[in-house]
DNA sequence: TAGTGGTCTAGACCACTCA
DNA sequence: GAGTGGTCTAGACCACTAT
């Protein structure tokens, strides 16, 4: 084995670990050795290896527990991240140019789902927002949007010039919420504006988003035939 | 302002930077201090302003560049991150009984499209599992795999007893991959499988994973009716 | 109580890239 | 060339938890 002279960065302190893991070298379940004693077999100093195998335990590979010492997972729980830019950068990252149609705009008592899953009272009154993005005047997309009214400047908004996903990500700081992807069939209505068939699948996100305790907004987001989410692991 | 005598961690740097940055103080494009002067401000030494920095830089908060500095991002890119689990986990997570039957196995010459994907020749042998997962004895999820014979192992392996998603989780490590989520119509076969109407929308998961450059195996999950992936951001 | 990971520090050098 | 983030080091103390 050749001696390394350079010093040891963290991704390769990560990459030697992937390797035992992978080669069973560290088998699952088993009981890897604590950062000192790496921190001295490998040549490099303890944070070093804190940072390799804080990473590769976020990554799922490995549990670490004080005292217990660290683990490898016997069934490693794979990630998978998927980027949410605004619909039009979404589009027009597809080298497609977007268009945008806002369907319909009124003041409207929440149904009971929606203000449910904002925890606002029953009938509250909410912006109803339908809106139409396009991808090279194909459809694309479907806005089916409820927004707090209580958001700042949010009644002075022109959603006819600009989508409220856009002017949300621009004026309003959120700090989280929620996704859910389903599949749904087009009923008439929406294949329609698909010009897809009535009860074809359609690929759908439903997300609420909060600025701390503060409701913002709930949006079903209805994709046009064909499309799928793609992400690499 | 209270002076805040214990010493600031990461988390409390992260906080701060987050909240300067929702309150409009660093609007958005703006350039913020850098580390040592932020380190300097908030009296900390600058690898605690660096490991808060840059996480929000990995949560897509800020744009980190050397010598240019850290400007808060224009339109922040939210992430959601999905957890994938095995099947059979992900069904006991949910408190149900994972029941898995295994419909029919055969060595056939893969599909174009298949093979294509997995960068293997055009009518290359390849071992082709269909089975289904259950919940509560209802039907769950159909997986749908191509498996690369020439994984060491796969050919004595017993996929009745033990299905092709668990055995490769326990004996072929995988280096990457990618999933696609998308909408599909039930066919008529499936809809039999499933106990659905045929022609009903179903999610699906596409995915391909390899060991380094070696292909592994290419699978369709078929998720039953209502079934959601869900997730935080 | 003792062993382990989690974190902070002060300083240093390097890599990148803007001007 | 110079300013910035990226990383490493050696040492220290703390927080958690298995025993």
């Amino acid at each position: 084995m050749p001696s390394d002279a350079p010093t040891l960065g963290w991704q390769d302190v990560q990459a030697e670990a992937l390797r035992r893991i992978r080669s069973r070298d560290w088998p699952p379940g088993a009981l890897i050795p604590n950062e000192a004693d790496l921190a001295r077999e490998l040549g490099c100093a303890r944070a070093t290896v804190n940072r390799a195998l804080r990473d590769l335990a976020e990554a799922g590979w490995l549990e670490r527990r004080r005292k217990a010492g660290t683990r490898v997972a016997v069934a490693p729980v794979r990630k998978a991240t998927f980027a949410i830019p605004i619909i039009r950068r979404d589009v027009e990252e597809r080298g497609q140019r977007h268009g945008y149609r806002l369907l319909s705009q009124a003041v409207a008592p929440a149904p009971a789902g929606i203000a449910t899953l904002l925890r606002l009272p029953g009938a509250a009154p909410m912006i109803h927002l339908r809106a139409l993005h396009l991808a090279d005047d194909r459809p694309w997309c479907l806005e089916d949007r409820w927004l707090n009214p209580a958001i700042p400047g949010v009644t002075g908004a022109d959603f006819a010039a600009l989508s409220a996903n856009e002017w949300l990500v621009g004026n309003v700081p959120f700090s989280g919420g929620d996704i859910a992807f389903h599949a749904l069939a087009a009923d008439p209505a929406t294949a329609a504006l698909m010009d897809c068939a009535p009860g074809a699948a359609l690929l759908a996100a439903d997300r609420t988003t909060w600025a701390e305790a503060v409701p913002i907004t709930a949006v079903r987001l209805t994709y046009a035939p064909g499309q799928r989410f793609v992400t690499t692991i």
